[in-house]
DNA sequence: TAAACATATGAACAATTGTTCATATGTTTA
DNA sequence: TAAACATATGAACAATTGTTCATATGTTTA
């Protein structure tokens, strides 16, 4: 059965290449293609080292605007451009007290996330 | 112990915000700025949706650039540079077979990532 | 109600990024 | 060795992005 190796001719480059069975593999599996894009939408969040630190500073406790661009001597401004941001791919939830905004962590997900990130940067 | 509630001013906005513990905390916590930055790079790999492709493809198997050119109906240009991109931050390898060069991946982290990532943006 | 203050936001600007186009490089084959 | 071919790469360009600056918005307090 495997024996039979089927090739097909790719349109691009009209090179013999890959294996029938795998361009339909890989069209099966491949998600949605808005998924893909929103996949992307979610890295490119995360793609940003002011964000990053935002949200280790928020593994350890909910925090206002203020605190955070204390701890991370950055200006009100920049961050409350990022937290924006962050907000809208749904990472962060706020809650609002007298003056001052609280922001915390929204997801539950994103510290696996780092964590693995993490290992690959540390490994090599 | 917890009912001395030491606040502390953060310089920026005059205002009693934190606990020195949580500052500490955080402060503590935080990785290296180097690895903040190189954390940040290696989502910002993973935020572009030709690289995503990219990368879903190749987990059902190893192909070459035409293949991949071929399979996002993208040009071969185009996949070259983004494939350049993927192996500067060690996430495919290649190997060259006469006139063709085969990309595989080389993180077994990739996938748990996007699954976790995928999570993220289809639960809500 | 006016002043003080925390936060949000629009415009501007420099910097970064993805694709295209043209072409160079590396390998095979006639 | 010249032609064919797969891949890599530099330059150019449009598009996107992060920060700053100025200021608007929302809330509290005197």
């Amino acid at each position: 059965m495997s024996t039979d190796n089927k090739k097909k001719k790719a349109a691009t480059c009209g090179q013999v290449i890959i294996h029938d069975e795998i361009v339909k593999r890989v069209q099966q599996n491949m998600p949605e293609e808005d998924n893909l894009y929103d996949l992307a939408d979610l890295f490119k969040v995360f793609g940003d080292s002011t964000r990053i630190k935002i949200i280790w500073a928020l593994f350890e406790s909910e925090m206002c605007v203020c605190d955070i661009a204390y701890l991370l001597n950055m200006t009100q401004s920049a961050i409350s451009h990022q937290l924006r941001v962050l907000k809208a791919a749904k990472l962060v939830r706020n809650r609002r007290s007298g003056k001052t905004v609280y922001y915390s962590l929204a997801d539950s997900h994103i510290k696996q996330i780092f964590e693995i990130g993490m290992e690959h940067i540390t490994e090599e």
